[in-house]
DNA sequence: CGTCGGCCACAACCAACGGTTGTGCCCGTA
DNA sequence: TACGGGCACAACCGTTGGTTGTGGCCGACG
């Protein structure tokens, strides 16, 4: 199907005849008879009744017209999306179903007639660049990467801090726990098929291993997060982190249970990177309502990693004209 | 834009590769590498950095990817909507904006997995024929026409009886009243240009004409409601009738005022009819929905013409096998 | 370090699609 | 009955989009 011919049928049946719809996509009547007749042929059913002064739309033609201008609203999204110029907000993040991606939801929720992208980059030196270059225009991520400061044309200020919990399977050792400390994890096998080596995310849970003496393997295939809860719920053996604001896809009665940590908390500090003189419109508004909405992180009892840029206590408003 | 084209772009960010995407669509490498590059020339961005072991995503083709799934996906319903055998329901309704929309709207949000399509035909007569036909499934209609009973292989129950309200501009004689009785509009001049004669509309109103002596005007042309609103707030010599449970999309300020009508209330008797034989499953469902959530409905100082038959009292399951 | 293998791009060729012009038929209307 | 507006069919033709054949690039491996 061609989006031509659809565009064709909506004009013709705005028209209410095929000559005018002609005129209007600057081809001939001739055209607009055989674009519809092979749009007919195609559906295999009669979209148009032909009548003296005109066509009309039969029954389908009125079900299918709908879905034609959806059709082309969705194609007109499409093509803005890599439009160069005026493009929706192009926001990078570390992953589906953290909490940044929770936070953009709701953001979306906020400002529905904002259109935004969300991409995924490799890490957070990829998200730099592409900030630089103006691909993306903002990045969820944790800053900086081990032994160096962000580029001075970049901006960042820690949006929020995720505690990490335990996911575990029903017959695992600590299952039952209401919660647990870093020290109890010594000895157990966490399993994070997830990480690629060389993202700052990895970087993180080296540092968690080096200073707590934990146990973590990223061995295997990642099979995506359904396999990794499948075999987290059957083997009393492995557990594996995950965000507190992550949601599950799983049936209820798998039996995973989620487990806070403590003494430390460790959490994963989600900053928002832009560079300083990006000037898309949306940028300031996604700023402004996560300002308004973050809430106040509290550092007591928690650990990140010591790279974690720790002095971004500005005001998150800070360089927001209003 | 070709939807072809979309498809091989969606088949190709999966694979990762031409090569096995061409096999996925049974053509060869090249025509897809030729695809490819037709859609990067039309959009005027890189999608794929080609490298050795195949192709991989660009930041923009990250963002182009969600849409040209979506794009997909409405494709398909599109194609949905047409298709014999196991369509979309398909519901006729009198107009957009009366009672039957709001409640087609609440199904839609109760059951979202349903997918439903909406038309408007011409008349009573026209649904019961698109209904024998199984051009559709269901219409909201006032049944039936005068003087005729309906086909034995119909069937109906009322599901809703909306009252008219009267809809005047702030300067008209009656923008004051809380309330007006029928009687009190004889007199004043109503303006109902959406009425197409031959519609059962129609002779709703001209059902109400004859029996309360008012002034109804059908004349003009229908230039569509924003135009009627407009008239209707400026010109104090004028009013309309209006479902109370029309959704006016109009700024606040320009000081429309909906005025009840009593003594009696003239209700327009919206029933659901379908074909006895229909064996859509989502029939099923929204008949058992309307009857959970229709109010019993009070026939206390309303009107309705004649016509309107009277008898629909037996339980709207009826029939429902469950 | 050279060779091999996998993958993509370019060239040449060809069928098929989609456009145009010309024309005929139908139907409502004067 | 003649006219006019509107759509469909036929013939023609350029362009598009497919194929096969081939070459270049790059990572892997002996």
């Amino acid at each position: 199907m061609d989006l031509e011919t659809v565009r064709t049928f909506a004009a013709a049946a705005d028209a209410g005849q095929f000559q005018e719809a002609a005129a209007e996509l600057a081809v001939t009547q001739q055209a607009v008879s055989k674009r519809i007749a092979a749009l007919e042929r195609n559906l295999g059913v009669r979209l148009f009744t032909r009548t003296a002064r005109g066509a009309e739309l039969t029954i389908d033609g009125q079900a299918f017209l709908p879905h034609a201008r959806e059709l082309l609203r969705v194609a007109e999204r499409a093509v803005a999306s890599v439009r160069t110029g005026s493009r929706p907000l192009r926001v990078d993040m570390i992953a589906s179903r953290t909490a940044a991606s929770g936070l953009m939801r709701r953001f979306h929720r906020a400002h529905p007639e904002i259109e935004l992208d969300v991409v995924m980059l490799f890490d957070v030196e990829t998200a730099l660049a592409a900030i630089q270059s103006g691909a993306i225009d903002a990045s969820f991520r944790a800053v900086a990467v081990p032994g160096r400061p962000l580029p001075e044309d970049i901006e960042s200020v820690r949006v929020l801090d995720e505690p990490l919990q335990l996911l575990t399977g029903p017959a695992h050792a600590l299952a039952g726990a209401r919660s647990v400390t870093v020290a109890q994890l010594a000895g157990h096998r966490i399993w994070m098929p997830g990480i690629v080596p060389g993202t700052e995310w990895a970087a993180y849970y080296d540092d968690l291993v080096a200073e707590f003496g934990l146990t973590i393997e990223a061995t295997g295939p990642n099979f995506g997060s359904d396999a990794l809860l499948d075999t987290i719920a059957d083997t009393p053996a492995l557990a594996t982190f995950m965000g507190e604001q992550t949601r599950l896809v799983w049936p209820a009665d798998h039996g995973l249970r989620r487990i806070p940590v403590t003494d430390p908390t460790p959490v994963y500090p989600h900053s928002l990177l832009w560079h300083r003189d990006n000037p898309h419109p949306a940028l300031a508004t996604l700023r402004a309502h996560l300002a308004a909405t973050a809430p106040s992180h509290d550092a007591a009892g928690t650990w990140t990693p010591g790279w974690v840029i720790r002095s971004e206590v500005r005001p998150i408003l800070d360089g927001i004209e209003r």
